[in-house]
RNA sequence: GCCGGGAUGGCGGAACGGCAGACGCAAGGGACUUAAAAUCCCUUGGGCCCUUUUGAGCCCGUGCCGGUUCAAGUCCGGCUCCCGGCACCA
């Protein structure tokens, strides 16, 4: 139902103040200012076709901190840019038969479309578009400077595959074994890929997690369990040689990795997994080795995604093969088993059984026998009292010189006796995995590389950036990058011997792209390097980083990473790329988010032209705290736009006009001034702290609220509503501009609101003279009392005790405790 | 399994250990209006009870069970359910 007048004007209002702002350049920013400077920045999106309001969320939470930073007096940086390269655009592409060039910067400019009707104001001057050679030339640059530290690596391996988007994935794109983008079942095949190694970085990401107070706890968790740390042991067990044969080079030692040395006396087999490049080795000349490797195979053809789950049944077989206990120097038996993973650890695992839920159920169903050898406090020591495995800490029994020693303290005793008697040494085990970046796909900035028949992997010369992405290929996905076969894309000759050579044909995951733009924003044109390191050291960290926790891990941890290598190159002074982070909830609509294939989407669009964007703003984030996940509903809107309304009316009415609607409920200047002071408080400590915009608008309401109810007669009184008004219209600026730009020009200004300073308050204004006191009688409340506010305990004893209510209460009962909360409650218990 | 976070009216949500339900939505009633829209006012957690009435009062109530405290949505112990992360990681 469309309105046809308006209660406000806002069809008038906010084009034009979104004209005069970019006029007046309001959010250009020069770089070199005096004023404190604030990097406030947003997660910059992939360019869709178009914004619903859960996208809205992001981007007016940044808007309202930029705008409140200016205000507070600050230089504020707010840029934008767009993550524009990726399999989405390229899958659209293909879809609606037009290049991903085209529809990316046709989606480009609609955002910017969007985005400036929400009135979100950016330094546009700044706008960095990752699919554009200016840019990806950089993130081509970075690559070198990755390969030229040794940290990027080209290896074959196997890998996670895509089969729909027909491309290899890093670990971090595999959600519950299918494709983060399109859900596909997610295969594994044995590739040549390209990865960063940001294994090595492992260790300074999660301690450098301890300098991040500004981030929200359970990112910080997401991103240690990512990482996975845990201390343990590896253990070297000899092979037992084979009767009759000559010891060969693959009887060295098999080495496990345990965090649980402890109870190493109760090892009494080994595991090794399926895909060990060391097994046919060793099955070679068992008389088994026929059913061992039948059985082999038949675990590797175990579908990855079921195999690697917890409740998959433990499938194993014996090879023949026997190791030795290190420390009890007994033979036990080496067996295949298919829940041991080759990417982590050793490959090897050694088995406690007694002690090890998986090793007991294995145990159990195969007969191997179970050794208790960490002693539960009060329990059975006898294994066949064992219905599970006792995975606690307990005391050492049956460990030779180790016994009766605590299982942690054994863990170091143990572990020292090894590195003394070289049979094992202490290891830190990461779970993290180095990222793959390279992509079969051709939506991507190419992989700087050559190969070379005679010089091998070559880099492309600095010089000789960009590698520029050809623009007429043939880009549908067959597994092979598109570029593998582009005539002009492919001649070239080796930058080192000259001989003709053929480029890499792989292009980079888009979270290279994503890794380091917050650099390019500061200095966005420079043809002569990827970012200023002097302006960068001084502007960043980014002060306030603001996205949705769905990058938790991904983008977080690939840029934290990024930045520790430019860091150590000495090309950044700053550890850390985003100082304080700030993730919002979901929008929810009908129970889900808000995404176009389940067609529960809110466009904006109609809506701003409903309500205005003041609206759909106040309305976002008036609807719950930013944090948390939301539920979006069309008619509290509505409720938003009222208050609008009523605000306008307020302000634009004539001076004479009556406001107290009853004269019973009016507020004198007294009561004006106290919540004026009060709204002000409330309002910026809201903000200050963790954005609680929410209940800053609640203030905003409740006071506006209070205006109504106020009738001035005096000139004084006149002159507090004035102030009142301006008061609260500079408030309310962060969260609707327009209309508070609007209203401050109409009360007489000539100077935008967001370069006049925010409001203060006075905390004397916050005492009041009067003020009610709750009374209990043992602690119920039973009576209050209009009392002065610097009123004595014993004076307002002797009040509460004259009350008839209280009276009736303590009954003639002796008074046996009194306690008093000054300015709240009186409490007398009897 | 481990680690986070959460559970409050019809709904979204407020509450430095101190009046639970601010603010908003929805609902109901009323005013204005020829009517509608817009606006404004009142009521709105549940139960009980007294009174001629206006009203006033009492009890219960923040997922469940227990504890600490003059006082618990908030702190402590033990659960249930929901959301998120990690997970055959040795």
């Amino acid at each position: 139902m469309e309105k046809s007048s308006p209660v406000y004007p806002f069809r008038e209002i906010e084009p034009r103040w979104q004209r005069q702002w970019a006029e007046k350049r309001l959010f250009e920013v020069k770089l070199e200012d005096a004023r404190p400077k604030y990097y406030c920045l947003v997660m910059f999106p992939y360019p869709s076709a178009s914004l619903h309001v859960g996208h809205g969320h992001n981007y007016i939470l940044g808007d309202a901190v930029a705008r409140y930073k200016m205000m507070r007096g600050f230089n504020v940086l707010s840029p934008m840019g767009f993550d524009a390269f990726g399999l989405p655009a390229e899958n659209a592409a293909l879809k609606n038969n037009i290049h991903p060039k085209t529809s990316t910067l046709q989606n480009v400019q609609n955002m910017k479309r969007q985005l400036g009707e929400w009135g979100c104001g950016y330094d546009w001057t700044r706008e960095v578009t990752s699919c554009l050679p200016d840019y990806y030339r950089w993130t081509q640059w970075i690559f070198l400077k990755l390969y030229g530290k040794g940290l990027a690596y080209k290896k074959k391996a196997a890998v996670n595959w895509c089969p729909s988007c027909q491309t290899s994935l890093a670990n971090e794109q595999v959600v519950d074994g299918r494709c983060e983008r399109c859900e596909a079942k997610v295969e594994s095949k044995n590739l040549e890929q390209w990865f960063f190694k940001i294994t090595t970085y492992a260790e300074r990401l999660l301690e450098d997690l301890k300098l991040l107070e500004g981030w929200p706890e359970r990112v910080r968790i997401m991103q240690e369990n990512w990482i996975g740390k845990s201390t343990g042991v590896e253990i070297d067990f000899p092979v037992v040689p084979l009767k009759g044969t000559v010891p060969s080079k693959g009887d060295s030692p098999l080495s496990c990795f345990t965090t649980r040395v402890d109870t190493i006396f109760g090892a009494t087999y080994v595991v090794i997994s399926p895909e060990h490049p060391r097994l046919s080795e060793l099955v070679r000349d068992v008389p088994e080795r026929k059913n061992v490797e039948a059985a082999v195979n038949r675990m590797k053809a175990q579908d990855l995604t079921v195999r690697s789950q917890l409740e998959t049944e433990k499938e194993g077989i014996f090879t023949g093969r026997f190791v030795v206990n290190p420390m009890t120097q007994e033979k036990i038996p080496l067996w295949v088993a298919n829940y041991v993973l080759m990417e982590y650890g050793t490959g090897i695992v050694m088995a406690v059984p007694a002690h090890d839920d998986r090793d007991f159920e294995f145990a159990k169903k195969y007969k191997l026998p179970i050794r208790v050898v960490i002693g539960r406090p009060g329990k059975s020591l006898k294994t066949e009292a064992f219905k599970e495995a006792y995975e606690d800490p307990g005391i050492l029994v049956d460990s030779g010189a180790f016994t009766g020693i605590p299982s942690e303290a054994a863990k170091e005793k143990i572990a020292d006796f090894m590195e003394r008697n070289k049979i094992g040494r202490r290891k830190i085990q990461y779970r993290l995995r180095d990222w793959l970046i390279s992509r079969q796909r051709y939506w991507g900035a190419p992989i700087p590389m050559i190969h070379c028949q005679k010089c091998g992997a070559v880099p492309v010369p600095e010089k000789d950036l960009p590698v520029l992405l050809p623009e007429s290929v043939k880009f549908k996905p067959t597994g092979v990058s598109p570029l593998q076969d582009h005539p002009e894309f492919q001649k070239v000759k080796c930058p080192r011997c000259n001989v003709p050579a053929r480029r890499e044909p792989d292009t980079m995951d888009t979270f290279v792209d994503s890794s380091w733009y917050f650099l390019r924003y500061i200095s966005p044109k420079d043809e002569k390097r990827a970012f200023d390191t002097q302006a960068v050291n001084r502007w960043l960290p980014v002060d306030q980083y603001i996205g949705g926790v769905e990058h938790a891990i991904l983008h977080l941890l690939y840029a934290r990473f990024i930045n520790k290598v430019l860091y150590d190159l000495g090309l950044i002074s700053f550890k850390e790329p985003f100082a304080r982070l700030f993730t919002q909830g979901m929008i929810i609509k009908d129970g889900a988010k808000m995404s176009k294939s389940k067609g529960n989407v809110v466009s904006p669009d109609e809506l701003i032209r409903k309500y205005g964007a003041d609206t759909v703003r106040l309305y976002t984030l008036f609807m719950g705290p930013p944090e948390k996940d939301a539920e979006w509903q069309d008619q509290g809107v509505e409720g938003a736009y009222r208050f609008l309304a009523r605000l306008w009316r307020m302000a634009a009415r004539e001076e004479s006009e009556k406001t107290g609607e009853r004269e019973g409920r009016a507020l004198g200047a007294g009561e004006i001034r106290y919540e004026l002071h009060r709204t002000v408080k409330k309002v910026t400590d809201d903000l200050e702290g963790d954005f609680h915009f929410n209940t800053a608008i609640s203030a905003c309401m409740e006071f506006l609220n209070c205006l109504y109810r106020f009738e001035p007669h005096t000139a004084e009184e006149k002159k507090l509503l004035r102030e009142s008004l301006e008061t609260l219209v500079k408030l309310l600026a962060p969260f609707v501009p327009h209309v508070a730009e609007e209203l401050w020009f109409r009360f007489g200004h000539s100077e935008t609101v967001f370069r006049t300073p925010w409001p203060t308050y006075d905390s004397r204004a916050l005492v009041r003279d009067e003020e009610e006191v709750v009374v209990q009688v043992s602690g119920r409340v039973r009576s209050r009392l209009k009392v002065p506010s610097q009123i004595s305990e014993e004076e307002i004893k002797n009040l509460a005790l004259q009350d008839p209510k209280v009276r009736e209460w303590i009954n003639g009962r002796e008074v046996k405790k009194v306690i008093y909360v000054p300015h709240r409650l009186l409490n007398m218990v009897v």
